[in-house]
DNA sequence: ATCTAAGCGAGACGGTACGTCACGTCTTGGG
DNA sequence: CCCAAGACGTGACGTACCGTCTCGCTTAGAT
């Protein structure tokens, strides 16, 4: 599986493998299968034997790629994301952080939202794709949130002693929250009104302490 | 469903059914079967067969009162979690706070913890029961939140003018994502410092704005 | 799977056992199938999942009772042949014996004979089943047999000091040989010629020795 | 698939194909690893994915000289039989029967015994290498055996009024019927006492008739 | 000395069947 | 009428081989 996952990314692997290569056809057509069927019923109508089947693939070419269907879906998930948008767009570092936060929220309130959350609780393995799915979806925005947020610093908007990571949480992790517990929705508004609320604080500064 | 968890809280149900009524022995064997193997192997590991069998019970006793293993394991993940903490302690409504966060975040970071969360996301159903699990892992902490935030606000201690679902997601939102993105621990010191960046903020005073 | 024979053959076994019992529906229905299926495609067309599928039955009951496809053919060929025709018709052994051949000839020689051939070919393990299913078709033939040799003897048609053994052999060896090898046809007049030659045997008696 | 057992065994043929031919070394290497697989697992373990992998050798290069793994467990077993033993020995006919049915025998007790039986019990269809494996292993022994029965007759040892096809499967019947039954062991004693009653004959001579 | 057709190893391909596991339902006898 | 036991039909699992198909590389006769 790794080596698919390095083939398709970064390393150049000068070296063919030896044998009769991957059949990109059947790559496409097993993405596509799961990416419909996850479209249709969800995380948990993914089985291999479906996917093999409307596929018109074997299933062995399923397992040669992905160990499990776990893996399949991470995987057709991660494709249905490929581009990743730019992130700086404004001269603000906290209005380019509110655009991309109204982003991720929209891509959790959307259809494929749920199938993300479940397959990252579900994720318990320290498999090498389980590992990409959570950076793809998760830590990359947090990552590029943290670039604005540095940059937000010097540009004097955030203070500089603040902790990055606990600072990082506040704001990334309300929206999981939501999308995980439902308790209220997943809007603009929201993710708006939670950056305020964790720039200005709750503390009441007339009476400081 | 729904009756059961009736008849082992809260209503005492005058006309006792015909019949040989359902044995509490097998009940609490069942319960502590399903702890047992959630202790061992996780969520997925926890089958209404091996259930059946560790229990010593048939399998349709077991259908008679969950109707699925997923709603088992909830059963059995409450079961674990009683006995609720006592919230107000010390005078200040922020220190209670405070210590309640960092016994969520005890529960979180602890065996069971990762299984609630894997509970929560696959709990897309519109079950009653999913609804109470809900309720008693997550909400119900929030909610205790809430009341610790407005007895903090008549301290003076927090603006009054805050928005308290943004900012009760703020403050537990981040303890949710650490126990699913696993990116950093849930210790004690990230719960208070996310307390302490909640309340102070993340904006630069002297150049306000 | 021996117990299932020892109940249909000959135990009592007064425990019943515990659960719900085998469904005799499914028992027929599965032997059935797999009848048909020989019959239409030999030996190597029966396959567990075909079998299921003919017969309306889910691939576990199929387990439940028969270890292998292989076991399952024997078993099915053994219920083809379940009622042993009569041995003793005539006043003479010799006759009683020539008729049987006959029979025996006859059954090699139809559409079973080929698979009967490939199964005990092929049963080279020591199970329960197997041993039955050799019994069923050669050694209880084999048996019959001796008991008219016996009778030859006692009726001075044979002489009395053969050996059994090998007097068996060669009145049975034969059919065996050409049911496999098929270099001659199983036809009645080789049964009475064979039976022929081995009683006269093959010397030249005015030049003896 | 019958062009290699020509190229390997009689005719010239003057034209040589265009290209590479083919390997030497591979097809020994290729029966050497299908021979161990049958000593070692016996028929049902030769699978042409288990000799391709044995043998370091590709699958198509399997496909291109025998067409399945009953094909080339056939032509296995053939190769390790190469060297057909001289038959005449002796001044009798009988004798030289007698050590060839010792001969048979043994090569049926040994461990290819098994494999053959079970190679002709499957060998239904009408492939010429089926032909030749009969032949090889089966019908030349007979004709071998046809030979010396003649030789028998004009030496006076037997009548010259048998049927000499039934005379020939009385006395191999018999040998294949305890390869493929089991139910005696295959020793010298048993074929010498073979012959010893297929030519005196079972009859009373005393009670004629 | 090059060209070129075929064989070579390796291994992925679409399939089929394997034998197992768990599902949720049912059918027993017993309490 | 509940209970344990366990068989039932169903369906997905992950594996083993099947026989075919590319790959890039020899190899050796024909040019």
């Amino acid at each position: 599986m790794s080596e698919t996952v390095k083939n398709n990314s970064t390393a150049p692997l000068k070296r063919r493998p030896r044998g009769r290569p991957r059949s990109t056809a059947a790559r496409v057509a097993i993405l596509r299968a799961t990416a419909e069927i996850l479209e249709e019923g969800g995380v948990t109508a993914v089985t291999m034997e479906g996917v093999a089947q409307r596929a018109g693939v074997g299933k062995p070419t399923l397992y040669r790629s992905w160990r499990n269907a776990h893996e399949l879906t991470m995987a057709a998930l991660i494709e249905t994301q490929k581009a990743p948008p730019a992130v700086r767009a404004t001269a603000s570092a906290l209005d380019d952080l509110r655009q991309q936060l109204r982003k991720v929220a929209a891509v959790f309130a959307s259809r494929i939202g749920r199938s993300v959350a479940m397959m990252v609780a579900a994720a318990d393995d320290g498999t090498e794709l389980s590992k990409v799915f959570r950076t793809h979806f998760i830590l990359a925005r947090r990552e590029e949130g943290r670039v604005l947020l540095a940059e937000a610093v010097s540009q004097h908007a955030i203070r500089r002693d603040i902790d990055f990571e606990i600072a990082l949480d506040m704001i990334y992790g309300p929206l999981f929250y939501r999308l995980l517990v439902g308790h209220k929705p997943l809007t603009a508004e929201f993710t708006d009104g939670l950056l305020a609320h964790a720039i200005a604080g709750l503390t009441n500064r007339k009476a400081r302490r």
